[in-house]
DNA sequence: GCTTTAAAAAGTAACCT
DNA sequence: AGGTTACTTTATAAAGC
């Protein structure tokens, strides 16, 4: 019997900071190769990382949202190619700005199917949202930890909303003990 | 106190009209998709209460009206899909989706997923099958049931799976294309599900 | 509320061979 | 019939409409 906890993967992380100084996006989109810039559909300019694989969307503030790393030491080291960059464009950046970490999505295998019918109704209608109609999962809230949970009927889930890494593993353990104790798990 | 007043009264008097133009809607809606009285008044209902618990403000009152028709046929158990209560409105897709979960949050409305036996007689009418084919394939949606294939599945393409099933299984004549047609699910769709019935109905055909 | 980014899950759909 | 691509859902920050 394997345990649902072994299967959980980190899928992105989003995470934001700033670089403490104001910036003119439109000479940085010169400057940067491969900086996507269109000011009429989004402020923000767009800067994808290459190794650790990351995108960036960076602000006219200097504030800068780091989404599509699969962990948070890529973050921070995706980041750090940001910051490198910037200052070699003769742009002050802070010594050692704050990262935040926003919000990690996270896959596991409960390892068995599951009766979504059955599970929005042991769940509580009232923390569940299933339309299969339009939607394959099962959303469902959780409280504790505080985390949304895509349930599908393979067994497979995702988490998301959490800001920490044990998050996944509280929200995999809290699911599993309910689903048990309502029957309805394999 | 005057002013206090006045915008009671322009609030009844706003909302009266709001209540008016909503019901207008819910009527042409319901008259469009062919849903009984009660359902017309039940959507009624729900919209007075989403009205009386102030949900309207930041919100369209076709895309609520249009909400309400879809909550109501469903809990009456005539459920009318996603894409053919956007036929008859005037608010699109995805904000139909957005509000009716919305309301039936707000209005903590316990509306379950439409159980696809609940579209069988409509589109098995549409196709003019026979009574039989109607009970064969509101049984192996039973039997689909049972055994738990349904999950995350629409209820919509289950159905029109099993009415194609049902319709080859008492040798009446229907194409997939015929099914696509009256259920607004694609061939490969209903093809996909005709097999997971049939399968799950006896391990094995094809 | 919307716009943009990223990623997973599974179902549905459009398009092409 | 199959394969590819793409859209549906969840969360989250950013600036501005």
């Amino acid at each position: 019997m394997t345990n649902p906890a072994d299967s959980i993967e980190i899928q992105n992380v989003v995470a934001s900071t700033g670089i403490g100084q104001e910036l003119d996006l439109e000479a940085l989109a010169e400057d940067l190769p491969g900086a996507d810039f269109n000011p009429d559909n989004f402020p923000g300019l767009v800067y994808r990382t290459q190794e650790p694989k990351a995108a960036a969307l960076i602000f006219r503030s200097g504030k800068i949202v780091c989404t599509g790393a699969k962990s948070i030491d890529d973050v921070h080291e995706a980041l750090g190619i940001i910051f490198e960059k910037l200052r070699g464009l003769q742009i002050p950046v802070e010594e050692d700005p704050e990262i935040t970490v926003q919000n990690i999505v996270s896959s596991a295998d409960l390892g068995h199917n599951l009766n979504l019918n059955a599970l929005a109704i042991g769940l509580g209608l009232e923390d569940v949202e299933y339309e299969p109609e339009q939607f394959p999962g099962l959303v469902y809230r959780m409280d504790e930890p505080e985390v949304v949970i895509l349930l599908f009927g393979s067994g497979k889930i995702v988490i998301t909303g959490g800001k920490r890494t044990d998050d996944a593993e509280g929200a995999v353990e809290e699911i599993v003990e309910r689903i048990e104790g309502l029957g309805l798990l394999g | 106190r005057l002013r206090k007043w006045n915008e009671r009264f322009r609030t009844r008097d706003s909302k009266e009209r709001n209540l008016k133009q909503a019901l207008g809607e819910i009527d042409r809606m319901a008259s469009a998709l062919g849903l009984p009285d009660n359902v017309r008044e039940t959507a009624s209902v729900i919209y007075r209460r989403a009205l009386d618990e102030d949900l309207l403000p930041g919100r369209s009152i076709e895309g609520v009206s249009t909400s309400c028709v879809y909550a109501a046929a469903r809990m009456a158990g005539v459920p009318r899909s996603l894409d053919e209560i956007a036929d008859v409105s005037r608010v699109e897709k995805a904000e139909i989706a957005r509000t009716y979960r919305y309301v039936v949050r707000e209005l903590k409305l316990e509306v379950k997923p439409a159980d696809p036996e609940q579209y069988v007689p409509r589109f098995a009418s549409d196709l003019e099958l026979s009574e039989e084919s109607e009970m064969r394939a509101k049984g192996l949606l039973k039997n689909a049931k049972e055994k738990g294939v349904h999950s995350g599945k629409s209820p919509v393409g289950l159905a029109a799976a099993a009415v194609y099933a049902a319709a080859l299984l008492t040798n009446e004549k229907t194409t997939q294309a015929a099914v696509s047609e009256v259920a607004d699910i694609s061939e490969v769709t209903i093809r996909n599900r005709y097999h997971e019935l049939l399968e799950a109905e006896d391990g094995l055909v094809a």
